[in-house]
DNA sequence: CATGAATGAGTATTCATTCAT
DNA sequence: AATGAATGAATACTCATTCAT
């Protein structure tokens, strides 16, 4: 009951310090972010960032990595919530995207972070974002099996998977862009369902 | 009639400077390529560097530029040689993207930089690869209407291209993968003309 | 009473220090030697270690000590045990080398610490083994000034004594060496007899 | 005739940095000696430093190689003037540590450099030093082996010379000293003399 | 136009030391 | 007395860019 405190504080520190890379990052652009103007913004000298994270890159990675945490948390949420497993192909592409658009939406800084993906020096957690909706996509195909025969899955949905992802990763990072984003969203989720779908 | 050699001379001095950052960059890394180096493997000084390019970035935006107008130099050429208006859309698909990985494989240093696409500084050349992209697209749409008539057209094309580009970088950019190239392309295919064939 | 088990702790905190000082020197050298290493080593805290030792040099100078201590003291159980007293200057000189070599060699650290000696940010011990040397000697000649009449006794015992330190002090520093040890123990000893005795 | 400017400047440079190093060391000593302050103190940018010095360390290691260069080129410029070849050991002991304390006091900075010599992070000049001094004596008795029969003359070379050297350093280094320097220098000698010469 | 020596702002990281608990 | 989290000053080194020759 005691040993709470010191780790909690631990935590809140390790969070702010993501927090301050999220803060900077947005505001001083990936260029000018230096580990003592994130020490600062976070209210902490280098010294104690450095007792946390092992160099910049990681403070980086770490702030990806919750991002990813927050898109899987978020879809978890709804795939328990809602009986997901219900419905259509269709139905689950559209709404798996619009929760992620929603949740990328109430973080300015994933925004942001989105418009600079490019010039990250980590894509590690990319991955596991990958690897996350491959499994949830295998798990439902399993399951529909009867409905949904598809050739080459495993590819199939290694191509889709990407080109979603990345896919709305350009579309947020244009700035200027003549496309509606409900287009966008239907000629994904037709892309999806007609590539899975069986005619 | 004196001129020429002067603009020659120029133009060869801007080639071997692009081909210099190419050979730089596969050699030492992206992080270790500096200007200094780049100079050096062309045989010129820096000084003369920046007599051509105005900064590091131009360069490697330089290089990107080159590669994409080997792409479409490619592209054209087979638009040309071969009636490509005659071809299906599945067939069309496929070879385009055929084109595309043969015209990257011919080049090491396209690997490379696919390889390191994520990293680089520009990404402004991409933008001329979609447009060209989707100008040919568009005009062969034009021409193929009654066959295909799609609704929402730009938005799928816009989907599409970028979908095909990202995820065949993605897939170039890992190393160790478990999918077949065969397979990729298969399903790269299938997603395009399942998107915007009729069914 | 009750005060002695406090001074005890303290004593054996402090020797503990020290002798992780030794240990963190010998295996991660003396640059990679932290204050923070060495408290680790002892099984304390930093701030323990600030209770007992003002800074980190200080800390090294009590190894330092600890060495010249063991040295003379090794010498003074020689000096009572032996009648060195009735030895002639040849044979004194020779016990007294090899009775500092072997101390050194008796533990594996001092000949580290031999061989970083002209790193050591500290070389104040130094003089009290040279000055204890030079009472050793002076007492010597005090009882024996009849056997050993000497000009400019004061000086030559400086160059002597000196010289014979760094001169092992160096050999033993030197990895490679051409020389075996004792010709180096032959060539000090004629040094010191033939300088002090007389013809 | 032309290149040489440029090569001189070059030198100059050289120099110039090697005596900023000498004046920074003498002024702040050691431990506050930065790169930044040689450079700023050689009117000269610290990007010019490292084009002409790989590193810190190398720096010093160049200030102590001039050091013995001038020693050397001293203990020549005397050989070859006298005919030393034609001196007995004595004088020509002292004649050589007279020529080395010369030197030394000739250039303040040498002075305040023996006195941090141990603090010093290269030792290697010295051992260049040592082998000129080594072939000198070893040259000298090959020319006067009748007078001079020595045995084990390669250990009693090198425990002389490591003396000398280092009792001079020592007492140079010494601030507060009881010891006349007349009395050291006789002291010196006749410790040379009396193990070289035979009786 | 070419050169390449010179520039110097910019930054990640370390570690001795402190002090609130 | 003990702890160890927090501190933050301090520094070697890089490299894009300039400009005198």
């Amino acid at each position: 009951m005691r040993k709470l405190p010191k780790q909690q504080r631990s935590r809140a520190l390790v969070e702010s310090l993501i927090d301050a890379t999220a803060a900077v990052l947005a505001e001083h652009g990936l260029d000018n972010t230096t580990t003592n103007h994130i020490a600062d913004a976070a209210g902490v000298s280098v010294g104690s960032l450095y007792q946390y994270f092992p160099d910049k890159e990681s403070l980086i990675e770490a702030l990806l990595e919750r991002m990813v945490k927050d898109l899987t948390t978020a879809f978890n949420f709804q795939l328990d919530s809602q009986n997901l497993g219900e419905l259509d192909l269709e139905n689950l592409a559209r709404i798996a995207i619009a929760i992620g658009l929603t949740t990328l939406r109430a973080n300015p800084l994933y925004l942001e972070l989105m418009q600079n993906w490019h010039r990250l020096p980590v894509m590690g957690p990319l991955d596991k974002l990958e690897q996350y909706m491959l499994n949830v996509a295998r798990l439902y195909f399993l399951q529909h099996f009867q409905r949904y025969p598809v050739d080459n899955l495993q590819a199939k949905l290694y191509v889709l998977i990407n080109s979603t992802l990345f896919t709305l990763a350009r579309y947020l990072s244009q700035d200027n862009n003549a496309l509606r984003e409900q287009d966008i969203l239907n000629a994904l989720v037709d892309m999806i369902s007609n590539t899975l779908g069986n005619k």
